[in-house]
DNA sequence: CTGTTAGCGCCTTCAG
DNA sequence: CTGAAGGCGCTAACAG
């Protein structure tokens, strides 16, 4: 026999019911001692380990896992300030969830994943990060019960989420540089053809235009540098930028993470920041008050929180739980920007 | 009816036997065209979704998932760097593996935690990150026949596991500033007391002892500072560090997170790094070179991946695959390093 | 306190 | 091509 041992094999060499072997596997305490004692000898011999699928489906009970999707390479130190909430809120929780995490690298497999996830996977509610789901998503969700919650630019709907105005934030973010005297001012940010499905730089790119129009500066898509959201992206993007004649006196980008990139490049020509150009970023990142990065503060690790207590809330009250609301976006005013000088270092 | 639809309620409906109806489920050709629109019918009409648990048990196949268990809180930018280089490779793996994420705040509870995560979960594997098992952890993962793989300080040892030097790296980072010149070095690093079991603040302090002693410097208590490794506290402890008269000309952080954190405060007290203080960190964080941080490397995202990879080979060749070895250690020179300068700004 | 009996929902032979 | 039967390993009444 060297088939993994069984209920019945345990019961056997103890010489009782399978009954009351699954009694001492559940702790009952309608077992004698005795008998208990000789169940464990017996278990211990044979090496016996309970099946964990086996044990879950007679008991109908979940796994008790939540599911994280995200866009993960997308812009990974805010996701992982984001993780964080999202943990801190499940290991307090008196039900300990486990967290699973499921990331797409292509967009346009999100559906297909998405399916996929509903259809295979043993978690309880799934919180989706910075993606939006079609209609036929959500009705799929809807169809397997899988409670789900949004983290996305969607202000409201018919589905649950909790939304973040993207717009709005890169209009703050631009709109603070023309308050300081900008008037040319370069956008970095994502690329929109490959991400077709993230549009969290659509949006911010759009808030910044919007900003632009209402301190009645003509939008320059000379301006615009977008690419893929990495950091030697961010590199190449701003070593273009600084071909530009003349050189924008100010730049948002949609990422701190990009804003840190392009800060790093302008340094190494000479530039400084804020007295020769200025730079605002976007996310707040834990590390951008340490370098004095001027950004837009989005609540990343509360939203993770949030969203989590949310989809927790949704889960286990199995009603319309109450939608909670981010507090309002915010510039964090540090050191990255200034007042505009003109320079010229394609003289 | 209110219960969840199952198999035989579609196979009432549409006139047939349980087993055509499984056969459609598991994409079967052994279907005629007819009885599958029936059946696919009947389906729909009832909202049948099939149980995802009762799948597995005849199958006996597992849900494929690996585990990453983890201290995520201790450092969780340097996780996040690693974490991306699993998911690289869970991503472009054949098998789809999908994640799940285990962390532990206190180091306390590992034992506890790692055995119901053996016993409740269902994974093919673990990924043990700055985490070092027991033997009895080790004896427990093996009598479960769950594979695992080990990132963390250990060398090597008798089970599988990928090692990094912390006490070399320690070393290489002090020798680098004694190479400066410095001889009163401060040691800012996380707190051994809480976290017992997260020896990597340890081991890197043991590396700065060395370094001392190999450059005939003495230990001085005094110029050790350690807490909670979060930014909050790295920032406090680097205030304590600027009432020390005379002050130290150069800092060894631990981490590249506290190393940023005690620029900032440098920087704030209106001290020059690396002009009035030098200051190396520990990570190389993809930030890092942005900002010109002096540090070690030890190849986060190249750990997750080899480590991933080598736990993949654990699962499928059931055999001992080769242990991988990462890249040497590195102190990568930057801009927070430079000569020692006396200045004391408690005159 | 304990053994026995039904399932949990599905897959997989095995006959037809 | 299809139906029926017999598990997968365990839990949960139910009788004793």
């Amino acid at each position: 026999m060297t088939r993994k041992p069984t209920i019945r094999d345990v019961a056997r060499l103890a010489g009782v019911g399978i009954g009351t072997v699954s009694r001492v596997l559940n702790h009952s305490s309608q077992v004698s001692s005795s008998t208990r004692e000789r169940i464990l000898a017996a278990m211990d011999e044979l090496g016996y380990r309970p099946n964990v699928v086996a044990r879950h489906l007679p008991r109908r009970t979940t796994f008790q896992n939540i599911g994280v999707l995200t866009p993960i390479l997308f812009s990974y130190y805010s996701f992982s300030e984001r993780l964080r909430g999202v943990q801190s809120v499940l290991q307090s929780h008196r039900s300990a969830y486990e967290l699973m995490l499921f990331s797409i690298i292509s967009p346009a497999r999100f559906h297909e994943r998405l399916m996929e996830i509903i259809h295979t996977r043993t978690i309880d509610g799934l919180l989706i990060i910075d993606l939006v789901p079609t209609t036929s998503d959500i009705d799929a969700l809807r169809v397997a019960g899988l409670p789900f919650v949004g983290l996305n630019h969607v202000m409201r709907g018919d589905w649950p989420c909790i939304g973040t105005d993207n717009i709005r934030g890169g209009q703050m973010a631009t709109r603070t540089l023309i308050d300081y005297g900008h008037r040319r001012i370069a956008y970095l940010g994502d690329n929109a053809d490959d991400l077709a499905g993230f549009v969290t730089g659509d949006e911010r790119l759009k808030g910044y235009r919007r900003a632009l129009e209402a301190g009645g500066i003509a939008y320059n898509p000379r301006l615009v540098f977008r690419g893929p959201h990495d950091v030697q992206t961010a590199r190449q993007l701003t070593h273009r930028l600084l071909q530009l004649k003349p050189l924008p006196t100010a730049i948002f980008a949609m990422s701190d993470t990009q804003a840190m990139a392009a800060i790093a490049v302008l340094n190494e020509a000479g530039l400084r920041v804020p007295d020769d150009i200025s730079v605002i970023g976007y996310d707040d990142l834990e590390i951008s008050q340490q370098i004095g990065l001027t950004t837009v503060r989005h609540h990343l690790d509360l939203s993770g929180k949030l969203g989590t207590e949310y989809l927790l809330a949704c889960i286990e009250e199995n009603a319309d739980a109450p939608v909670p609301m981010l507090p309002p976006l915010q510039v964090i005013v540090r050191r990255t920007v200034g007042v505009p000088r003109e320079v010229n270092i394609n003289a």
